[in-house]
DNA sequence: CTAGTTTAGGACTGGTTTATCTTTTTATTA
DNA sequence: TAATAAAAAGATAAACCAGTCCTAAACTAG
């Protein structure tokens, strides 16, 4: 994948919280996904930082989307995630590479980055709860951890 | 960057050579790319093995090419250091994300794949040699290290 | 108020990458 | 043959990422 396994666990949480605006676990969020529970805790704490979940502590507390899910973009999750420079510079890390003295790859480069950034900032996290939903069609739909 | 930093300076490396096949020593190629020169000796021990470059120990040893430059290509070079399938997977890490249940990334990340593969395996070695002749005009040029 | 639950925050472990250092092997030259 | 020069190879250190663990703080329920 492009972007660190952090950045990943962290989409698919805030895809994978309630959207009807409850509280969710830290701790069923990672049961429910897959992920190491300590370690989506830590993330999610860095994404109240960056004021897409807030959190209430306690029994009944847990997190929830600060925004609708489709206020809230890909790329925005990235740039918390990995800073906002993540792709700049040159695709080979030429110290040398410039607009005036372009690597081989520079255009074409160039042109994936726009691409990907586009991509990026019209994508989401409504979009990534779609793309679940749709997958979960197949499989059996479950609704409750705990029946 | 997208790739790690011992693949930029593999690529540094491999284009700063003699073009005339000529011996080279890894510490003079270092000193002349501002490449750490222990690292640089270390990466250039892999591309021996990788078959694209051959070594001679001891005096008047060095490195050079195994091959013409323009026989060299960047996606060579990259599969090398980083393995094969370096780009492969969703880009978000969705271990769910596949052509029946694509990401909302999912086709952009694949046109940009492919792109990107076809770039690296046009472009060669040869190519980042130009790229820095090129680069050298403006500066002043110099051949020797010490004067 | 007290006990239990849950997030917040920090220290810690293990693996990989980056980088350095030392020793060994191989070749040249005097 | 002896001294020297260079790559080969392995041990080591520092930084970062992935992941765990423990303690503190905050909130709820009884």
């Amino acid at each position: 994948m492009l972007f660190t396994t952090a950045t990943g666990y962290a989409l698919r949480a805030l895809a994978g919280l309630p959207e009807d605006g409850s509280f969710c676990l830290a701790k069923d969020l990672a049961a429910r996904l897959g992920i190491p529970g300590p370690y989506l805790a830590k993330i999610l704490q860095g994404l109240v930082q960056a004021d897409m979940l807030e959190s209430v502590r306690g029994p009944k507390g847990g997190f929830r989307l600060t925004r609708p899910a489709h206020r809230i973009t890909v790329g925005e999750v990235v740039a918390a995630l990995e800073g906002a420079e993540a792709l700049e510079g040159c695709i080979m890390g030429f110290p040398t590479c410039s607009g005036d003295h372009p690597c081989p790859l520079h255009e074409a480069w160039g042109a994936v980055k726009a691409q990907i950034s586009s991509s990026m900032t019209e994508a989401t996290i409504r979009d990534l709860q779609l793309m679940d939903l749709k997958h979960l069609k197949d499989a059996k739909g479950h609704a409750a951890v705990k029946p």
